[in-house]
DNA sequence: CTGTATCCTTTGGGATACTG
DNA sequence: CAGTATCCCAAAGGATACAG
């Protein structure tokens, strides 16, 4: 989907934040900035390649802001741009959502 | 991520939304019920193997009914579930989100 | 600590042919 | 019409090693 023209505005956003990780990594960054390492561990299970590569997509658009600290060990840190935290309310739906449907089971 | 217990309820509706056609396939239902090929058609370029595994995943989910009509030639349709359809306002997140973002481009 | 590089496996999806 | 079956490909993700 990544080369394909959205057709719709949901098509979109599913662009930008429909895998598997995006959107854990928005939700940990809606907590506030955080180091690498930081969100490494609190998403958990997730490797070092696959945060990495997602990090840079998001930061290619435009949602996440990488600031690196020049110093010696290496200090990185991410955080929402405004954009990225304007993805909030999808987040609070999916939360509500998730919580209905696993009282429900 | 379909063996794994969500962590969250995020995690959760994540499971059952996040791949490419599921909530395009949400958002044709919302509009009332549909046939397989109608909901083929309207979709657009999805492949007929690829729309009937969505909704097989999505009916063992509880998301979508299928209804099957002793017809020939057969005749199916497809609607959302009340499940299925409290699963709009993340929809309507998204897509307020989408045009938002296509504004800033 | 924060990466990159490499290799491999898994999954989702596409194309085509065929069927009740 | 609404599928199933088969084969194939591409993308996502995991594991491990290595580097500044």
């Amino acid at each position: 989907m990544e080369n394909q023209m959205p057709t719709c505005p949901v098509e979109t956003t599913l662009l930008l934040i429909s895998n598997r990780w995006k959107v854990l990594i928005i939700r940990e960054l809606l907590t506030g900035t955080k180091r690498f390492g930081e969100l490494k561990k609190s998403i958990g299970h997730i490797s070092q390649k696959v945060l990495t590569s997602n990090l840079r997509d998001m930061e290619a658009n435009g949602l996440v802001k990488r600031d690196v600290f020049a110093e010696v060990p290496p200090h990185v840190e991410y955080s929402l741009t405004e954009l990225g935290m304007s993805l909030k309310p999808i987040l609070d739906a999916m939360y509500v959502w998730g919580e209905n449907f696993k009282n429900k089971q």
